[in-house]
DNA sequence: AATAACAATGGAGTAAACTCCAATGTCAAT
DNA sequence: ATTGACATTGGAGTTTACTCCATTGTTATT
């Protein structure tokens, strides 16, 4: 007979409030079955189950797409179709941690910057931040805002 | 006399919602003067600050901390006490968006690994993945949790 | 005077993933 | 039988940065 485990020992096991376990029963995540007197029980399958949880959300998957992509028994029956098409879909967001990790460099770079220019004023950090303040507002719309901070000290109607 | 500019013009120039500059008003991160019929009238500098704000936010900073640690008239009077807190407190943040880095770049890592083994299984890659999953573990408790999926799977009380 | 376009306000709603609470039930040990 | 530790539930609250709404006021134009 596999050992079950109550929700306090899951807790602690895998470092997840008891509160977050009975949220995610509730939002059907991961249900375990229940005793005769309605205590749950988790199975190892169900520990399992709620360590890829914690994996996907370290990869900073929502519950719910977590919810809604992932079959974790269609992955350990080794579904081929399946796996194919969970692949794809995590192939898909490879994009987003690349894309996340450039903004992060470019945050990166203006602290560094800043950081120069305020510590002590020299126009070469001075004119780099210039140059990093307008390609971040490059970003922010698409296409720029048609004002600066220079335009806005200087003149204009 | 320097130009002013309604609630409608500022959203437009900078592209921010005009609901949000009077939520950026109720909270007190700029709030502009008033007309005769409590019409907000946006000074130059309150535009300047509403850019400054934008680029914050680009780097990750909490409306909470620009309110908290930026005033920035006293940045523009170039009060040299001040230039330096506020050097100290970006400097500070520097950690932030590398601790960020590093775990994207495991992230990307995992996909690409993860994606690898579910193409096409072989013991190359299911290692890796092994490895990594193993690794997110140790990140995500600082000591390991004492579980396994290979614990799991095996024989335990 | 009526209409449109703009402005103001207070207050409620939204998203995500929890987190907390009060009331109640269960179980083991004294 | 009573305590204490554990469990259950439904429901409300938390956080952040908005976003939307209804009601009402202002200004300019017809």
């Amino acid at each position: 007979m596999e050992k079950q485990y109550s929700i306090k020992e899951v807790s602690r096991i895998l470092g997840i409030p008891k509160d977050t376990l009975r949220y995610y029963d509730r939002i059907g995540i991961v249900s375990p079955s229940r005793e005769h007197n309605s205590y749950r029980r988790y199975s190892k399958n169900d520990l399992i189950n709620l360590m890829n949880i914690q994996i996907m959300q370290y990869a900073d998957f929502s519950l719910e797409e977590i919810k809604g992509k992932f079959q974790f028994h269609r992955m350990q029956s080794v579904d081929s179709a399946y796996c194919q098409e969970v692949a794809e879909f995590l192939n898909a967001k490879k994009a987003e941690p690349r894309k996340k990790i450039a903004h992060l460099e470019k945050v990166s770079q203006l602290l560094d910057v800043a950081v120069e220019t305020l510590r002590d004023f020299n126009h070469e950090s001075d004119q780099r931040l210039a140059v990093f303040v307008r390609e971040i507002y490059r970003d922010l719309h698409k296409k720029g805002p048609g004002i600066t901070k220079e335009d806005c000290d200087g003149h204009q109607n």
